[in-house]
DNA sequence: CAGTTGTGATACGGGATGTATCGTATCACA
DNA sequence: TGTGATACGATACATCCCGTATCACAACTG
């Protein structure tokens, strides 16, 4: 799934749709959720924002999520990889901290929003699922797969558990705000976690 | 704070509040976001269902989700509490388990809609932490503490980070929706976790 | 009895949603 | 160059829900 987007009516006939709005709709609909909260934002607010009829928005878009989504991915897509050099066990601890780091600021912002909105809303859960949480989970089970391959992990570990195991409790905090999501409580996360999966030869 | 009601103006003088109202207006809350969902709940379609004036509605909770949190606790209230008998170990396990049952079910409904809707609203938000989170996060570690104590648990353990770890997962799969809350999931984290934990003497 | 507040019904203004329509703009194709 | 099809911005519109106000009546205290 590439975006929310709707398609448009028909491909080579017809005026094409103009590819400057989509980077002005998005960028207003950061803005307006990171100043005002999703709570409050309107598809007027962010037409007027954008500078664009509300009628685009609705041509383009079924409802004020799908723009938040794919103004999200947008922002965040090229972020919190794995380095792929240095240690490989601190490699991942690294990871948890740049997520965390993200977290704490502006993304943290809009996928509260979207975590939220999901909850309300079947398609936006399937969006988040496909277009955010499902590529970040294989490419960790990716490089866990690979660690057990190297001997860094334990042979017969679960590359699921695991991902859930240090992740979750990221997203938890940062929904419940149960405490700050600080290099310190990563640090706490990865090592306890860790000590199940950690292969001590 | 006991619920999300409004105080009444005064205390022994005027007509006092019809103490059926709260019942049938919580069964009505928690019937209709279980068949319909939070999403198309309306302070209309509760009254109607409750047979209460929309008036009444107002006059006692702010708004739709705090009468879903208050008929939420009423609910589960009395659950998923740590059985004092039996395993020390072991205990934790099948409290886990009786967690995941509860959020596999109609729990699980309201539940995620009680999160969802916090994430657009501080003061849920608040109650939300105050009434469900950290009542049961303060069981936890004080039975976590009791372990510790009589060394069933590592003397230097984090009881914050235990629970982190144990529960954290259970909430992300109810919203993400990455597997089923079966207790093989239950258990995978439960056995990974406590390889950090448990004292092997 | 008088005074005070809860209850249900109804009306009201405000705001947001999603759709429809209009004139204009921009493209492909003949 | 012109024709058909679609996108764009603006506006109007019906609909829904919210939160408040108001009313007559009920229920309680003293």
């Amino acid at each position: 799934m590439l975006s929310q987007q709707k398609q448009p009516k028909a491909l080579n006939i017809g005026r094409p749709r103009s590819p400057k709005i989509d980077r002005k709709v998005l960028a207003a609909a950061a803005k307006l959720v990171l100043s005002d909260g999703f709570g409050t934002l309107t598809m007027d607010a962010i037409a007027a924002e954008a500078g664009v009829g509300r009628m685009t928005l609705y041509r383009r878009w079924p409802n004020k999520a799908a723009i938040v989504m794919d103004a999200f991915v947008a922002r965040v897509d090229p972020n919190t990889l794995f380095p792929s050099d240095g240690d490989y066990l601190e490699t991942i601890r690294l990871q948890m901290r740049t997520m965390a780091k993200a977290f704490r600021g502006e993304d943290g912002v809009l996928i509260r929003a979207l975590l939220g909105a999901a909850q309300l809303d079947p398609d936006l859960a399937a969006a988040l699922r496909n277009r955010w949480t499902m590529p970040r989970r294989k490419m960790a089970a990716e490089y866990f797969r690979e660690g057990m391959r190297q001997g860094y992990l334990r042979p017969d570990a679960d590359p699921d558990a695991l991902i859930d195991l240090l992740y979750a409790p990221i997203y938890y905090r940062l929904q419940m705000g149960t405490g700050p999501l600080s290099n310190a409580y990563v640090d706490a996360i990865f090592d306890h976690a860790m000590k199940g999966f950690r292969n001590d030869h």
